[in-house]
DNA sequence: GAGTGGTCTAGACCACCCG
DNA sequence: GGGTGGTCTAGACCACTCG
């Protein structure tokens, strides 16, 4: 009890959930187990309920534990991870896994939007959008080509951007500096065939399976900032979604 | 203020975050609007700060709303459609957007676990396990081959049930029924090239594309409830879904 | 009936943002 | 400084599960 020593600034409930969290890790506690009830965490933390049930509550949306309504607290059983179910960059992505990502960029233009990229965005058909292609590499393999549009009013300066940090910096952390966080992506996935341009750039042939998507990403106040043709090489990349009901 | 009947058994933040809900359906409530701060809301409808709390995380949760520490909370703009987010299933889903689906049995047996399978579900490699294979029709157009693989151990009783059943019912109805919700599911989708026995069950071309999906499923104390193998036919299915940072 | 989580109260103080 | 959300308390009663 009371491992939770005042440190500046961090809440009480972060703490025990952390805490917790290194109790599942450190097998302390082990899958299938019971916590303690609430009542008595928040005895043995010095805290009241409902704190301790903010820390069990983030555990359980991270699939951590979960709750049986009179009857108790539990470990869950393979810490389903969440890494798959998070939006991720492609960079932030082959970083975790230990792969070498490199970018080069096709080109940078600003255009009037089609109806498709337009709705997405919410603009109107005709509009300015920046489009911006970009070839990506996985440990020097071409991998993906990466069509984004973005809405020209919002993000106009990026076009004031040298090549060499377009190519290293991932269009988010922009965003961020306009003001975007970004939240949330819609994605669409398809099995296609690549065409001959596709398979000019990706180095393989025509035909070849590929992994296509659709994507919108969404800011956390709901705008849509960018809007995404993605095509994989169906060789050597997969994607791994976790969903809920 | 006080729309809130005393209606048995609802809680009250629920009845907040619906009249929250439907308060923005009608657009008495519209996007990029700040509501009534919390202490207000409370007021407004006759409880504390923290049940209103309680509602208004819970849209949040659902991307309705979003909040700003020291600013207020807003309405967000595109309702993003959590649907896509979800773990639906087959059956489910077609009915959703108006597609007659259908589903043919090829084959149910008992058979060892094999290496992957085995993984997936927890179990170790040879363990019995029950493999359905089904051939699966939206509006009559054969577009996906469903090879599940579920724990024998688990689910024995799944072989007494006729074929009839086993065709219109979905899998995990019959899981709930032995006492196992399902509650989420991570999927590895590949663009791949349909063989030749893939391309006679959906009467298609060897060649053509499939988007291959390798999905485990669990429960919500976190068993492993299903593993399974799917080929979708890439000029007939498509598969939306949505990402949180 | 005992034990658990689910809901709820009526306050409090703090951290943040803006004008 | 005033208004907002973020955290927290010390209780309370209810609903569910199980033996």
């Amino acid at each position: 009890m009371r491992d939770l020593t005042r440190t500046e600034g961090i809440p009480l409930y972060v703490k025990i959930r952390e805490s917790i969290r290194q109790k599942i890790a450190a097998e302390e506690l082990v899958m299938g187990q019971k916590l303690p009830s609430e009542d008595e965490l928040a005895a043995q933390y010095g805290v009241s309920r409902m704190t301790v049930r903010q820390g069990i509550t983030d555990l359980i949306d991270e699939g951590l534990l979960y709750r049986r309504h009179g009857v108790g607290t539990f470990v869950a059983y393979p810490p389903v991870e969440r890494d798959h179910s998070r939006l991720t960059n492609f960079f932030e992505n082959s970083d975790a896994i230990g792969i070498k990502a490199k970018a080069s960029l096709i080109m940078i233009e600003v255009e009037d939007a089609k109806l498709k990229a337009a709705k997405a965005l919410n603009l109107t058909e005709g509009e300015p959008i920046i489009r911006i292609k970009t070839l990506r590499y996985a440990d020097d393999i071409p991998v993906t080509v990466h069509d984004a549009h973005i809405p020209y009013k919002l993000f106009a300066s990026i076009l004031d951007m040298d090549q060499q940090k377009l190519e290293t910096q991932h269009l988010w952390t922009f965003f961020e500096s306009c003001g975007y966080r970004v939240k949330s992506a819609v994605q669409k996935l398809e099995a296609r065939e690549a065409d001959e341009s596709l398979a000019r750039l990706m180095e393989i042939e025509e035909g070849t399976p590929i992994l296509y998507k659709e994507r919108t990403v969404y800011a956390d106040d709901g705008t849509p900032v960018e809007f995404t043709y993605c095509y994989n090489r169906g060789d050597r990349y997969s994607l791994t979604v976790t969903l809920h009901r």
